[in-house]
DNA sequence: CGTCAAACTCGACACATGTCAAAGCCAGCG
DNA sequence: CGCTGGCTTTGACATGTGTCGAGTTTGACG
């Protein structure tokens, strides 16, 4: 919407980010691969499913374990299950009839790293 | 906030997170939240302004040294901060003819600890 | 008061996004 | 081989979002 926004999936390339926000200015192209990931969390079904994907005792999680979790129809899930995986926040693995998703941490240590803040700022 | 109008700002209640994302899954309600503050900075345009709120000398920024680092509209601009306030992500205040804007460090640090991840995969 | 500049609000538009139903694919099973 | 069940893709639709131009508010300065 800001911009014509690369429709192919993500290319995280070598660590774009490591930077708090708070310390340096991001760099234009930096924003955009970065606003992506962070629009992909920004819808709360998205962010759940994140949730229980990363959270899934042994870092794993079926599909048929995430569907029924909501009220949505499995394609819906589906849907918000593949903007995750082009954002490179989840990975998806088919094991005989079940897909399992699990969480990309590279990632999201990044986005976390970016919006680090550090000693609270005396007044 | 001062005076300006103040837009309504989303009520953040009392710490809606802190738990981070793998460890524990996250409510609905919580979600929707946190939801709204991720797609707030799910745009290149905000994710950029955010980074030079945030590292400006002093801990704030005029407007007027935001708008001409973008190509644009100064409508547009205004419209992103809006955004970001109501995101509970920066404050704005009104002094002389110029506004200022300021981060919010507590939601910030919310969300990098919401996206912590533990001790790097052993294996 | 009148004027000017900075920033926000409003109205309108094109495009992106969330959602579902229906159809397609893949792997296992009879 | 032909089913059946799990998941994704496709097509279609209503809503949301980014963008701008024009108008409005706020404060400063003659």
């Amino acid at each position: 919407m800001s911009k014509p926004a690369t429709a192919s999936p993500i290319d995280l390339g070598p660590a774009p980010c490591c930077t708090p926000l708070a310390q340096e200015r991001i760099p234009a192209p930096v924003a955009g691969v970065l606003a992506h990931a962070f629009k992909a969390l920004g819808d709360p079904i998205r962010l759940q499913l994140m949730s229980m994907i990363a959270s899934a005792p042994g870092g794993e999680i079926c599909v048929c374990d995430l569907t029924p979790a909501f009220t949505i129809s499995g394609t819906t899930v589906s849907h918000h299950l593949k903007v995750l995986r082009e954002a490179g926040l989840v990975d998806a693995e088919r094991r005989a009839s079940w897909v399992y998703y699990r969480a990309r941490p590279v990632l999201m240590r990044q986005l976390s790293a970016l919006l680090a803040v550090d000693a609270p700022v005396p007044a």
